[in-house]
DNA sequence: GTAGCCTTGATG
DNA sequence: CATCAAGGCTAC
């Protein structure tokens, strides 16, 4: 069965796909023809289902959370999943909202069918306890179906939990077999968790996270549980009685046995060290509590993919054959010839039963999506990285390496790489360049101390007779390869495979691709990896190598020499990034040295002229020359709001370099490194210097109970007054979190990334800010006592200007400043996200933001504007409209005491207030149109929530 | 297998 | 023609 497992790597450039990301993580992203493939493979995943902050923040709500359809089959159009605190059993969440696909459900059903079995490399039946090798050939053909609506399909088929993109952390997916129409996806943050799965409603979630902590537990409230597919790493886990075969292991050396609990209705899935062979078992685990589950749990760094079909599926057989009539098994253009998935046997055993498939005929697997191949062909992807997944060992597989076009090269990565099963362990690197079955190189490796690394060639030797200018440049660039390899900690030589890499890991990385060498890590894959030990474990080193954004499609297939490829281009970028940091860097040490002897350098002279002296290093030249990157330095087209200059909004971390800079506030932040900042990241914490209030004195007069407002008309008059309800939405309110998590995501994003998508990435933190707007909305009074349904049908219509006006509130109370600066340099709009991605709609946003700004719009404001948007009682459809209109009715009461109490000098403050509403709607709508638009387009993130709520509008 | 140094060849 | 990243070569 091991044709299973190499579909789902095929499958992995396709996004749809989960176990695609997984089994071929790096890979995937790059030739996957992705729509959208600018992140980490693991990042794949975690954005487009979740933002990795989600997963994160879950930790607050402790304990497991369960999951249960709220409504079977029938409620039309909107199928989802209720989050049921476990220990309370209260309805905490609908998640997941999927409804204007059920007409594409149907009308592709068999397609759909097909697309989840493709997900799934296999089966477990555990009614039977016998294994269903899914032959997961095929994968939906784009061509007749626009990508979103595939990916949506597959959207509601994962949970996919979060992990952390950029260290090589373990991605959780799920999917869940289930007759359409199935429901939705959600995820929960805390692992494990606990899922319950209604009969006849699929649901699922998975968690993993943080670095190696990774639980699967999924519960059918009452249905034993037909099947859990596991692919990749823990389908081999799953491999208890016997041991994997030999050679099973020499082609996924990095099996990771996990282990897996099946009872009735529950399964665990847990990961065990790779020396624990003996310890991937499927358990029956009718006695298992869940924490006996935790205590077995560890480490669980693969990817997983579970499905859960219920009996509807008529899945009892064993074997699930793909349709080869409605995907028709595409041959690959380039035999396949890596990894060869004869004689791959899996076993899996349960206390009572030990089940084993061979992979049969080759003939079930050796189905290629031939769109997938030409995607992969085609599409170049600069900014995806790749980050390996670590646990499920990175397969190489992807888009078919398709060398057209003159400057095209030919990429190593093969499509449809018939990975060892969808089990892939190791880091196989497959290409049809060699065919033979890599084995596993033990890296022992003598400890040797490598020689000191070549020093760069690079540097140009200065003429005598150059140029200052070049001279400068030279020592510029000189300074740029100081850098450290983010491998191994030698010098870094160059541009390689993507990014500024030592010469060693060049010629490592390069050798690993080019031979598909397959390593074994000996020891639990995490072995440091520096410059005396680099030789020590390939399989680390390697994967470190993807980890830190190697790409794989840079190492050429046909091996043709010189020349440039496609990230020319973004070497070049990055270099003048890197560039201007550093001269940024510069002039704040320096405006720092002159600010303190008074001597040297005036304040004020921190201008050109004086620059040029202090650092004849840069000259005019190069800062013309600079591409792209003028902005670095102007607070480009941003414009800047006054407010925010006014706040003066500046990142406490950076403040001294953009004030110096330019004299004045740049309105930049900087993402600063570990952990965004809690706290130092906000501007929040700068200096209220202005007149504005700030959410933090408001929300401390709330928290206090008394003030209500720092900018209240009298404080002695209204902190009596203030009413309850106000005071507990004031402090439902965490905005700390609200930034923490956005420069986190920001900086996650952008970690060792040369350069990422701007406009991606700008989903991906109105994705996190949507699910931190579910995770607020479920919690609040009146809204939490709705029925889902109506829940997700007002957050259906409210969702987008509840986003325009969180921002506003961020800009106006927190100081979120225009733009800030990422990880890698490059400058990402933050005021953007409140226009939804529409430039154009900077002048109205300002306009409002002036409005309510003049109005003294404070926290409670704020609040009570945010449920008179969401309590909308004239959302269609609502079926509890009793409930919303009085939740309406009471907050604009209490607003409207509020603004009288509180603001007796603003005149008519309560009706202009209201009045704002419908303009930030006419905002958001204009907004979601162009996101839709977009996301329509493919340059946006599927598999978000952002597009369920894009798409579910739409049908509405 | 490593890694330092060399050769290529598209790019501007 | 200079760059410089990708492949090749070859003592260790
Ligand atoms: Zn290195
Ligand atoms: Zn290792």
């Amino acid at each position: 069965m091991a044709a299973a497992s190499s579909n789902n790597v095929t499958n992995a450039s396709h996004l749809t796909t989960p176990v695609a990301v997984v089994a071929s993580s790096s890979t995937a992203a790059h030739d996957g023809g992705l729509v959208s493939s600018h992140l980490h493979s693991s990042q794949i995943i975690l954005s487009n289902l979740l933002p990795p902050a989600t997963s994160i923040r879950g930790g607050g709500h402790g304990g497991s959370i369960s999951i249960h359809s709220s409504s079977p089959v029938s409620s039309a159009n909107c199928h989802h999943i209720t989050l049921t605190d476990a220990k309370t059993g209260a309805e905490i969440v609908p998640l997941l909202i999927n409804s204007h696909h059920d007409h594409q459900l149907t009308h592709h059903h068999e397609n759909y069918q097909h697309d989840i079995l493709a997900d799934s490399s296999t089966l477990i039946d555990t009614t039977t306890t016998s294994p269903i090798i899914t032959t997961t050939t095929a994968i939906s053909d784009s061509e007749h179906e626009p990508q979103h609506h595939h990916h949506h399909h597959q959207q509601m088929l994962n949970i996919i939990d979060d992990c952390t993109a950029t260290s090589s952390t373990p991605i959780t997916t799920s999917t869940l077999v289930q007759p359409p129409p199935l429901s939705s996806t959600v995820l929960s943050s805390s692992h494990p968790v606990l899922m319950k799965v209604e009969p006849s409603v699929s649901s699922i979630s998975s968690m993993s996270n943080h670095n190696n902590n990774n639980t699967i537990i999924f519960e059918t409230t009452t249905d034993p549980l037909i099947g859990v597919a596991v692919s990749q790493s823990s389908l081999t886990t799953l491999t208890s009685e016997a041991p994997p075969s030999t050679e099973f292991l020499q082609q996924c050396p990095e099996t990771q046995l996990n282990n897996i609990h099946i009872s009735e209705n529950r399964v665990i899935v847990t990961q065990s060290t790779s020396s624990g062979m003996s310890s991937g078992l499927i358990q029956n685990s009718n006695n298992n509590s869940l924490e006996d589950a935790n205590r077995e749990m560890h480490d669980l760094n693969s990817v997983i993919c579970a499905a859960i079909a219920t009996d509807s599926c008529g899945q009892s057989s064993h074997q699930v054959h793909p349709q080869p009539q409605s995907q028709p098994p595409q041959k690959s253009k380039r035999e396949d010839k890596s990894c060869s998935t004869d004689n791959l046997n899996l076993s899996i055993s349960t206390n009572d039963n030990s089940l084993s498939s061979s992979s049969g005929n080759s003939d079930d697997i050796d189905l290629n999506d031939e769109k997938m191949l030409e995607e992969g062909g085609g599409y170049q992807d600069n900014t995806s990285s790749n980050s390996q997944q670590s646990g499920g060992g990175g397969s190489v597989s992807g888009g078919v390496a398709g060398g057209i076009g003159p400057n095209s090269y030919v990429s190593l990565i093969q499509p449809s790489i018939g990975q060892s099963g969808g089990v892939v362990g190791g880091h196989s690197v497959s290409g049809n360049l060699s065919g033979g079955p890599g084995i596993g190189g033990h890296g022992g490796g003598g400890g040797g101390i490598s020689g000191g690394g070549g020093g760069p060639h690079h540097g140009v030797a200065g003429q005598t007779g150059a140029l200052q200018t070049s001279i400068s440049e030279q020592t510029d660039f000189k300074y740029l390869f100081e850098e450290l390899c983010p491998v191994c900690g030698d010098k870094v030589s160059g541009y390689h495979y993507g990014l500024l890499t030592c010469e060693s890991c060049k010629g490592f990385f390069k050798r690993t691709v080019q031979n598909k060498k397959v390593y074994t890590c000996v020891a639990e894959r995490r072995c440091l990896i520096d410059k005396t030990q680099r030789k020590r474990c390939p399989y680390c080193r390697f994967q470190k190598c993807l980890d830190v954004g190697m790409k794989l499609e840079a190492v050429r297939a046909d091996r043709m020499r010189g020349g440039r490829n496609k990230f020319g281009p973004m070497y070049k970028r990055d270099r003048a990034r890197k560039l201007q940091m550093m001269r940024q860097r510069q002039l704040a040490l320096q405006a720092i040295r002159g600010s303190m002897s008074t001597g040297d350098l005036k304040p004020g002279q921190i201008s050109p002229t004086g620059y040029q002296q202090s650092y004849p290093s840069m000259s005019i030249k190069q800062e013309i020359q600079i591409p792209q990157v003028s902005s670095l330095t102007q607070s480009p087209d941003s414009s800047p709001s006054p407010i925010a200059i006014a706040l003066g909004q500046v990142n406490p971390s950076t403040a001294i370099a953009a004030t110096t800079l330019s004299g004045s506030s740049t309105n930049t932040t900087t993402v600063s490194g570990a952990g965004g900042g809690s706290g130092s990241c906000g501007p929040g914490s700068d200096n209220g210097s202005s007149s504005l209030q700030h959410s933090a004195d408001s929300k401390i007069c709330f928290d206090s109970g008394t003030n209500p407002s720092s900018t209240a008309d009298s404080v002695s008059t209204v902190e009596l007054r203030v009413s309850p309800m106000i005071r507990e939405f004031v402090q439902s309110v965490d905005d700390r979190e609200w930034q923490t998590q956005l420069f986190t995501l920001l900086q996650k994003q952008s970690y060792n990334q040369v350069e990422v998508d701007l406009f991606e990435l700008m989903c991906k933190v109105l994705d996190q800010n949507l699910f931190s707007q579910v995770d607020w909305a479920r919690n609040t009074v009146f809204f939490k006592d709705l029925k889902v349904d109506d829940q997700m049908k007002l957050l259906q219509f409210s969702w987008s200007d509840m986003l325009v006006l969180d921002h506003l509130h961020q800009r106006i109370h927190n100081g979120l400043p225009d733009e800030t600066q990422l990880h890698n340099g490059q400058l990402f709009n933050l005021l953007n996200l409140g226009l939804l991605g529409v430039p154009q709609l900077a002048d109205y946003f300002n306009e409002l933001q002036n409005k309510l700004q003049e109005l003294k719009f404070d926290m409670g404001d704020y609040v009570c504007m945010k449920f008179l948007i969401l309590l909308n009682p004239n959302v269609r459809g609502i079926v509890n409209r009793k409930t919303v209109l009085e939740g309406h009715e009471n907050v604009q009461a209490a607003l409207l005491d509020y603004t009288l109490t509180c603001y007796p000098s603003v005149s008519d403050k309560f009706s202009r207030l209201l009045n704002i509403l419908p303009e930030i709607h006419a905002m958001a709508t204009r907004g979601e149109e162009h996101l839709y638009i977009k996301h329509c387009a493919g340059s946006a993130p599927t598999q978000t929530l952002l597009m369920e709520m894009l798409h579910a509008k739409r049908k509405v």
